[in-house]
DNA sequence: GTCAGTGCAAACTTTTTGCAACTAC
DNA sequence: GTAGTTGCAAAAAGTTTGCACTGAC
């Protein structure tokens, strides 16, 4: 383990650690009064097996893929609860696509987003990250920051420069 | 003048700069073979008044208060020709609401929302924005970038010390 | 005169809401 | 047993699409 700071406090080896976050909601759920259903503990346990960005339809797909049927209505409920948990954050990269993600798993990286093709790359860069983390703001007890690179990438680049004028998407 | 950065090429003084706005869309539109219309004219000037954050509503309902009306239709597509033109950029900060803002007055800019009440706040950070402008990525040519810090306000957090629980909104 | 661009309304997608049935506590 | 949750479907909100008409070139 070479690359762990030392002042990275709160690290969390593994950020699609099921059973840590589980206890997490568990403790977020016990704390508010809210009951733990089936559908909850199911959920969670969904997403952290996706590893990655994820969609309401993603996860409604994936769970009934596993047999374990779940209306959208609990789905968005649900998601709601672990972004005030802290523990899912949400991005919107283009109009129509909110995507979530694990807040552990967010937190390590930034994204970039090509305007033309609409891929998103993942890119890490742990000075930004580090000084964003650390910024103090006035009257603001900050969560979770994010950062989105809009650009084009070498791909639409290029199909740019061979047909001189820029693709419309 | 003695914030003017000596680096800080392409320094506009003015981001809501009407004329400067207009000529770089009309050279855009020219470039691409598109009509400069009354309607893309008309709505990239209402956008330079309205200085800050805007939707697609809130144009179209000072489009009407300034007795000139455009279908909601015109509207989306003008701000897709005008993102496509790098004179404006879009957030989404909430679910349900895309707002736009024009770039150059974007660029300076970072965006604080607390996940409470909503609140989106601008806080200024000249190493980060310089920092970040001039981060190299492999692969890629950056056009804008944006980023999001969410948490707490201050007013949000007193009321959750004295509810003792976190308000669900 | 031609065809890109607009207005309007319908279609589509995503998210929210209301209510009866269910189940965690 | 009670009240918070869920499922389902309908509603709402935001965005896109299709087509006839208009106006920029």
């Amino acid at each position: 383990m070479t690359t762990v700071k030392k002042h990275a406090e709160k690290t969390i080896t593994n950020p699609y650690d099921t059973d840590r976050m589980n206890s997490i909601f568990i403790e977020y759920l016990t704390e508010h009064g809210l009951r733990k259903t089936t559908e909850r503990k199911t959920i969670l346990e969904c997403i952290c097996n996706i590893q990655g960005h994820f969609d309401v339809d993603m996860l409604y797909e994936k769970l009934e893929s596993n047999n374990f049927h779940v209306s959208k209505a609990s789905i968005y409920n649900t998601i709601e609860l672990l972004m005030n948990a802290c523990l899912v954050v949400r991005h919107q990269f283009s109009t129509q696509t909110v995507r979530y993600e694990l807040k552990s798993a967010a937190a390590g990286h930034h994204h970039v987003i090509c305007n033309c093709c609409g891929t998103v790359r993942e890119i890490r860069n742990e000075r930004i990250t580090r000084y964003m983390r650390d910024l103090k703001i006035a009257k603001f007890t900050q969560e979770y920051c994010s950062m989105y690179i809009y650009g084009v990438c070498s791909k639409c680049r290029f199909r740019q420069i061979h047909n001189t004028k820029k693709t419309t998407d």
